[in-house]
DNA sequence: GGCTAGCAGTCGATACGGAAGACTGCTAAT
DNA sequence: ATTAGCAGTCTTCCGTATCGACTGCTAGCC
């Protein structure tokens, strides 16, 4: 479906009837298109034009006797047009300002992507979300064990990009500071540079070969290691912000029912069922839009998704809202696209 | 208002009353009292009873010919009935394994109360919390730098209790590894067990002092250390799970309004205002009920608290569970208490 | 051919009324 | 003190009537 499939006359009418609608969630009717479409055509025009646009799929009707509404694929071909116009006026500039002042000067990385959500909400007034991308292929940078027992060691692992992740490992039997300090060194001097997926790999190719421990430093240091990384793919960083919006939105009936209010909570507690989500839709870079129907689960027609990735390969990582269909996109895409850019400019400036 | 100012029959029945209640969501008549509360007297008798307690202020009626509800004293009667009768059969055995199984084997302080505070909901079926006590008590175990940059420092803290927290420090010039080495070191042997508060104090005490930097060495370490507890009181951790009940009490139009949910998820993000809301109930050890009205905040009027506090002295922190005021309140108590009593005894054995 | 004025038609929202059903409160009897 | 019986009250549910907001259509105009 080509943007240029539409008369110019029409477009307008079908844009100014999709903002009409987000900005006053009432069907909109003939009448107040020709008052403010600023086309000059009467209402009666006008009503051949949306009679067009309902057969095409673009509009409905909730009943006879009533103006007409957005369907999904008006949104879809209102946003597509906003995307269109967008690519050359982005800014990130005031939205980078908003971020600093929020999560301060030197973030942990943690810490940059839970303002980042708190901002896409505060902006948006609707859900923000920000994710992490996996750590598997964060790039290692330090190691350090910190002793809580004599059996019981606190590690802290630094990737680059201030993310740090810590783990409490139980040891089956003691083991002095030193040794622990020694085994971090060995493991900052050997691994620093490779992806933890590679480390993880490099360690358990090591202790496969050095069977024989002659060296019991390195068989600690490595035996430490394989603990603190084994279960480190599962979960995904996720940071969620503005719950509470979802309640306005379900005041308006006709934006959010109690069902889908449910299952938005219930995904903002069960994160990871976001990141399964997200992982459906990301592929190239750039804003991407998904409206109502488009959603596979049926629970999440009445909602809308906007996302944007930032980083690059494997280190790529996503922000977005997440609203009733009858969002305010301009403002939410270029907020996203926004944050997405802000997030990457961070990652890059931490070398 | 003592527990005894009721005959048996009038309290059994409004026992009855408040059970039925709870459990239907429905006004209870009189033929079903007479029916269910084992006192073998007809409606009518009932009915007189019903009368007296409505007098008292302890049920309702909705409109003239409807059965009686519980009012918020009425539900006060019958809590203060649980707690009398529970402070016997306490059994908090079943909540720990629960607590173990969910947090894992070695879990971070952290990582206990969210799971506390996971499990409190999955149990009770409406909003658990967990509030972790406030960090300037906590006693000061260890510290560790880890040099990100030539100029900016991650600093690990471990309390006791494997209460850990990390913060990133932007120093104004260089400084090399080694010196960070030797500045934890000095820390280390110099504070350990002492609360945040006192080393905090002692710090900058010292630095008072030492104005003259005969010591390089000790003047850094010194530094570091105020940077690093410079912040360190104002945010209280505070770990919610469940909100997505809320969508259900909401779905009940005679539990939860759509005013009232917005301003409990408000407090979900917010979490300080919990925080602020706790501290004005707190007294004294076990579990406390606040029953609808008896909130100060007249947006939490059809709102129950149930809370209990864990730890002694200046380290006490809470659990709890928010709910509708017709919540099932004895599960909601013995979840709470259960959670309470397994968060202490994991300080405890954490020496 | 495109545009528009006018008009009949449709449907939701609102108000009203009456019947059914659920309990109660009261009274009089036990 | 308890209870059976009954009148009274209030909600809920349904059907009907009216009002008002739009539309779709047709006929006429540029």
């Amino acid at each position: 479906m080509t943007l240029g499939a539409l008369s110019d006359r029409t477009r307008r009418v079908l844009a100014c009837l999709v903002k009409d609608y987000i900005d006053s969630g009432e069907p909109v009717a003939s009448a107040t298109l020709s008052r403010r479409a600023g086309l000059a055509v009467s209402p009666a025009t006008i009503r051949n034009v949306l009679a067009q646009l309902e057969d095409m799929g673009y509009v409905s009707q909730p009943h006879t006797s009533a103006g007409r509404v957005p369907t999904d694929l008006g949104y879809r071909y209102y946003v597509d047009m906003l995307l269109e116009t967008r690519r050359a006026t982005r800014d990130a500039s005031s939205m980078q300002a908003r971020l600093r002042s929020q999560a301060g000067e030197a973030p942990l990385f943690d810490q940059l992507l839970s303002s980042a959500s708190h901002v896409l909400f505060e902006v948006s007034h609707h859900v923000g979300f920000a994710i992490a991308p996996s750590d598997m292929h964060a790039i290692f940078q330090r190691i350090e064990f910190v002793p809580l027992t004599s059996s019981r060691v606190l590690v802290v692992m630094v990737a680059r990009g201030n993310h740090v992740s810590q783990k409490v490992i139980e040891l089956g039997e003691a083991i002095a500071p030193s040794a622990l300090t020694q085994a971090a060194n060995y493991l900052n001097a050997e691994f620093a540079g490779l992806s933890l997926d590679q480390v993880r790999q490099a360690v358990l190719a090591r202790l496969a070969q050095e069977r024989t421990l002659y060296d019991e430093l390195r068989a600690v240091a490595l035996e430490l290691a394989r603990s603190t990384l084994e279960g480190i793919e599962s979960p995904t960083a996720v940071f969620i912000d503005g719950a509470s919006s979802l309640a306005d939105d379900a005041d308006d009936s006709n934006a959010v029912s109690l069902s889908t209010l449910r299952t938005l909570l219930r995904m903002v507690e069960e994160k990871q069922r976001l990141v399964r989500l997200l992982d459906a839709y990301l592929d190239g870079p750039g804003v991407a839009v998904v409206i109502g129907a488009e959603h596979p689960d049926p629970q999440l027609h009445a909602c809308s998704l906007v996302v944007a990735t930032y980083g690059e390969g494997a280190r790529r990582g996503a922000v977005g809202v997440i609203g009733p269909t009858r969002m305010h996109y301009s403002r939410a895409i270029s907020v996203v696209d926004g944050a997405a850019v802000a997030v990457a400019r961070y990652l890059r400036d931490q070398n």
